[in-house]
DNA sequence: CATTACTGTTAGATTTGTCTAACAGTAATA
DNA sequence: TATTACTGTTAGACAAATCTAACAGTAATG
């Protein structure tokens, strides 16, 4: 797994570790950064000679480890995705911290340049404005909180008072397909519930779906994604929408 | 790098190779994985061994690959991670398809069920709102662009109007901070290239720093973050905004 | 029927990152 | 000074994931 800078993620861990110590202690050893990783000081000492040869820290046997300029470069970009990753896992979508951190450290290593200046971007787009801000963060918390489905949801908070979206005119529901017609999924509506498990049954946003079968109020519709077929209740594939321009003759 | 399935990221993404083959082609082969995932067919079959042990795959010696009930699952709520995070990615972001679909397939594996259901319910909250969604989208794309900061940014595209957050007020810039006091970093304002080089300099949100030294137009401030001193020029202190409560003297 | 082309498997090597257990320094303590 | 406690290192093992190279089936072609 090697990244932008040519580290594995285990490295960088190493070194972010490193710099974490060093702004509290003045000095770093190979006891604090196996506490710090939860691993055993057995298998910091080969990470600590890999970024010795890398040229990353200073280290050697039995003394106090350090970073150099260019180790402590990445490992202060690291940190710094790791805080932006974090910060928008509490801040935008409200995640607890504990969560947030746990995430934050799983991904930070994967996200590119671009999309980290991107999100970097987007926090400080909604903290320009508190009315946005306000209208981003708390309402949507509220939103997510009171488990509302999006279309219901934005009355609740939405400075437009817009009733509804007229753009979802557009858009055909699996029910009402023809049998033997495919379609595109670009929304899954319902609540989250419904959502949840739409999703988990394969209904994912881009994919083709097929109705096989027409169903009733009590009778399953039978439908094909993704080279799977089965059976679902009306209230199900009634919250599958389509794109019309997708929409083709199969048979 | 064991998964909350219990799966490694790389069995997760054999599960999701075989079912995205499986959604065009009906029948899934050894080579279609191994062209599917760019690596080696010497690969993929240890890997469908490991698959068929743990009921995920049918799977016998020079046949037809297939997923069980269960490894259809797992594939099924990879695929969606994959889908919900590039979504966000291009739709929100504005990154460009490619460049998310190669985040997206990095961060899919350790992005949590909890943060999952949340970005995809903000993806529904945008979504249920054409203003909401115009605002954000369209609104910070240009801003985005534009290269613009935030507080200027907002002017653009705000509906309402706002001149700036007075609530920026009760920060505190680092530039103005007593020498030998500490602060807790808020926000880094200033242009994106500003922004950065902070950042990658060590001024993350969250973070103390303590300014040792006074400058002037010409001459650098001295100060010290992350266990590390440096120098730097007055509009880059200026650019540190510090939450005032946390300022303390260190001496 | 033999050849050729292709698919899939095996064997063996390598890389990375981790562990446990044993050992080696170092420094305070009895 | 001998003991103890602690830190850090080494050796050896292991798991996961990949590769290359060699081999084994299978099926179409000449």
């Amino acid at each position: 797994m090697v990244m932008h800078n040519n580290l594995t993620g285990s490295l960088e861990d190493y070194l972010e570790a490193i710099l974490k110590i060093l702004g509290t202690s003045s000095v770093a050893r190979v006891r604090d950064i196996a506490d710090e990783l939860h691993v055993s000081p057995a298998s910091v000492t080969p990470a600590m000679k890999r970024l010795a040869e890398l040229g990353l820290v200073r280290y050697s046997k039995r003394n106090y480890i350090g970073l150099t300029g260019s180790g402590r470069e990445i490992a202060m970009r690291t940190a710094a995705r790791h805080s932006l990753l974090a910060r928008f896992l509490t801040d935008v979508l409200g995640s607890d911290a504990e969560q947030a951190d746990t995430d934050a450290c799983a991904m930070e290593h994967h996200i590119s340049e671009d999309s980290m200046e991107r999100l970097a971007a987007l926090l400080e787009f909604l903290y320009a404005c508190p009315e946005l801000e306000k209208l981003m963060k708390t309402g949507f918390a509220r939103c997510f909180d009171e488990g509302e489905n999006g279309s219901r949801c934005s009355k609740i908070v939405c400075p437009f008072l817009f009733e509804g979206r007229n753009d979802l005119a557009d858009l055909v529901s699996l029910a009402s397909l023809e049998p033997g017609h495919t379609g595109m999924i670009v929304r899954i509506a319902g609540d989250r519930a419904l959502r949840k498990s739409l999703i988990n049954k394969g209904f994912i946003h881009g994919t083709e779906v097929l109705l096989l079968r027409r169903g009733t109020e009590s009778l399953p519709y039978a439908v094909k994604v993704a080279g799977h077929e089965l059976d679902l209740p009306k209230d199900a594939v009634s919250a599958v929408l389509l794109n019309p321009r997708s929409i083709n003759d199969e048979t």
